[in-house]
DNA sequence: GTGGTCTAGACCACT
DNA sequence: GTGGTCTAGACCACC
């Protein structure tokens, strides 16, 4: 499950990492199994591989990829502790989405109910 | 507390919209009070009043802001009715950053908690 | 009734305009009747003089004032012929708005319908 | 067919979006076609680059045009539903356009008349 | 190649 | 005074 809207303003490369985070976070890809090669994904999204490869490159970098020279990426396996300003920067966005919401006339109580939501799916 | 960072990937204008909406929706700044003027504003921080311009058309364009022809522009009034896309969206954001909170090892009652004293806060 | 949206980007001056021509053509105000003074208008609406001043000398320009020195201004006769060049004008911009107005999905009906409401009320 | 007046009080970027309008309502700019380029546009209108950004951007906010970063704009697809803030909008100007139509001499049947005819052509 | 951001500075319209 | 438009030209990100 893929989406790659071109029409949309995030950088495609954007893009196809948060499609990688979320599979691998949702456990439809698994621990050290071999993502497809740039190429093949190239084909596949209909996009330019060195957009591919912009985002094998980033993933590598956020420890969701590792590359095993002549052999390809793989899923990376969960961080073991992740580096305290990551989580701090991620409890910042978290929060300003919350206060837009609550702005926008949503309640904490809807709110809890979607992450709880959230929570199954993914667990 | 206006915080810009001229060095950040994040273009100016954006970090501008962000501030007034935190000040707005925190309450810090109220409904139908004046903004400083866009020269004033660019002189403060130091940039060039077009691009203070572009972040307070960008306010206006999501009813942030009003402007008064020869006056100046003031805050709005919190939206009567979002539209559905608006809030959508901004759960769609929500989803992504949960999903990634919790890949780097936080528990949906960690999150719960941040979000229940962040409630009390705003409240 | 008369309406006019500080918050608007329409000038204040073409809103007063707008203003005097509906009530003027609706029949509200009727020829060589006296209308409010500069100061008066300007008073009741809450606006700057100038801006009043500016809107009258528009109405006169356009033949829906005359004014005599001394006694202040007056609802002009209907024109007896009006310049091809204006009515030209006014059909170019009837055509753009009724081909958006098709294009955002009304029928010729639903707007020769809206025509013939209109006409029945001003005449 | 585009027409620019630079002498026109009108802005030259309204323009613009106004004759882009006009092209794509009529049919002549389908559906995912192309458009120049801002550098291309510009050049050939003899206006700066950022005139033309500007009045592209206002055509996408309308929904008229759509951008995939790296390869440029292109028409959009006639929107699903209006809202009916544009509609009103619409209608509002319209029946200033007519009411001044009427003071001016002009009868409403020539008026439906002329609707008529506009509307065979653009059938 | 594409669009996006930013600056510096001029000129205009509205109040 | 206010915001709005436009130009010229630089630099960046994305594809």
């Amino acid at each position: 499950m893929f989406r790659i809207d071109l029409k949309n303003r995030k950088p495609i490369y954007e893009q196809v990492v948060e499609n990688f985070k979320r599979l691998i976070i949702s456990g439809d890809l698994c621990e050290n199994s071999r993502v497809p090669s740039i190429r093949d994904m190239a084909k596949e999204l209909g996009v330019n591989p060195n957009t591919v490869q912009k985002a094998y490159r980033e993933l590598e970098g956020q420890k969701y990829f590792y590359t095993v020279l002549g052999q390809g990426s793989f899923i990376a396996a969960p961080p073991e502790e992740a580096t305290s300003a990551e989580i701090a920067l991620l409890y910042e966005k978290l929060s300003a989405i919350i206060r837009e919401l609550i702005f926008r006339g949503e309640s904490k109580g809807e709110i809890q109910v979607f992450i709880n939501v959230l929570g199954s799916e993914t667990k």
